[in-house]
DNA sequence: TAGTGGTCTAGACCACTTC
DNA sequence: AAGTGGTCTAGACCACTAA
């Protein structure tokens, strides 16, 4: 049952993915590549791409002239720090089933740092959006979302509020976000984010202060969020780079 | 002048991230990968490697149907979390010429974490390996090694113990480093970190808890790193992934 | 020496953007 | 309609690992 959309290469991803979460194989090798080509009557290139995505992702690590191997260690990474698109996403990958509660929708004068991020002039506004994201009433993650004003195309946004922040710049503002600049900044919870969050105020924390633009390179939005450190960690795998 | 060795790929991407450099382009336009292959006497397949590479490093973004882009934003990424390999070389990416010294390094029996991680008994020894990552003698980060030392093939290892971990290890112990995985944990600083870094106790920071592994995922060494946020921060591209 | 992954080619067709 | 990047094929040869 091949066919386009999912592309072929998806599929013989998933394909390859299903085979190592279900046999295991023996001694974490998978089947050379003109096998899995062979087998699933796709082009070994495809089959490639395919491993070549699975690798970046670390299941699995390629070792020339030896085979394809399981990478059981890459299997405890949730999510690839990169490819975060949204924080419910993220949340669900990482085996949560999560509730969002908007804790404040309103509008004020851009602060400085946000001005300067998204290029306003002094006494713009913003459109700020605070969001806890909660599983089983407790909190997770705290993210501050902050939207020009001048983006939006109607007032009806209220109940959308608790929509990812790329799909309420799709439908209110009539922009389509394209990637995020992230920086992984360190910090102590201020009593405010802490009481938020649950924790004590000074509990150390991961915040992402992010700025999202558009194709053309021009911001949209500035995020800032902090994570519960006991209850989501990030990992990842680091490896000799071919640059 | 196309030779092999680094490959063809690798010379294209080169190429092109010197194009990016020093033309700029117009609009931040990319010539097509059709225009590239042919001044470049190599088959389309071989630029759009390049192209791909020069994508996940953030240098450049391509939109299907119009072209190819210089990611002006991506350039302000110094190094990709995920490749980093040596710190030596991180510390130099990000601008400085790092000196380095040891602080310590001596065998001790390894703490409860260390011998979990790299899958020890009670009591086994560890040499730990103490280091301080300087610029202009300002401490910019602190790093602790441990590796077991029934690894040690030799006790001449003394001059070596400011070489890299990798060197270190492939050099003394007839390992080669395939892998890290990686924590990315908040931390406030503790007093004696804190001294030797240059700054407050409780100052925030981020600490790496890491485990490198050979080929065969036997875990050779346990790292903690902690970094001075003022003096390095890691920032990254976060896009809509294709999985 | 046999078998594996790594690199590269030449070409086809598709999906999408732009004019 | 023209031109771009995205997907896929079939095949060649190389570099490396393992028996």
């Amino acid at each position: 049952m091949i066919t386009r959309n999912p592309s072929l290469t998806d599929q013989v991803k998933a394909h390859i993915k299903e085979l190592i979460l279900t046999d295991g194989f023996e001694d974490a090798r998978i089947p050379p590549e003109t096998e899995l080509a062979a087998d699933l009557g796709v082009s070994r290139t495809t089959v490639r791409d395919a491993l070549s995505r699975l690798q970046s992702e670390g299941a699995i690590y390629r070792r020339q002239g030896a085979g394809t191997f399981v990478n059981q260690q890459g299997l405890q990474i949730k999510s690839r720090l990169e490819d975060i698109w949204s924080y419910e996403k993220l949340l669900e990958d990482h085996g949560f089933e999560p509730s969002v509660r908007v804790l404040a929708a309103s509008k004020a004068p851009a602060d400085s740092p946000t001005a300067e991020a998204l290029g306003l002039n002094d006494g713009d506004m913003v459109l700020i959006i605070e969001k806890l994201f909660l599983e089983d009433e407790k909190p997770v993650m705290l993210t501050i979302n902050r939207i020009p004003t001048h983006f939006l195309s109607g007032t009806d946004y209220a109940d959308d509020e608790a929509a990812p922040i790329y799909e309420f710049l799709q439908d209110h503002c009539d922009r389509s976000l394209s990637y995020y600049l992230s920086e992984i900044i360190p910090v102590a919870l201020d009593a405010d984010t802490a009481s938020k969050l649950g924790v004590d105020p000074g509990t150390p924390a991961i915040s992402f202060d992010e700025i999202g633009f558009d194709q053309s390179n021009e911001p949209l939005v500035r995020a800032t969020s902090h994570f519960r450190d006991d209850l989501l960690r990030f990992r990842l795998i680091r490896k000799r780079s071919g640059a």
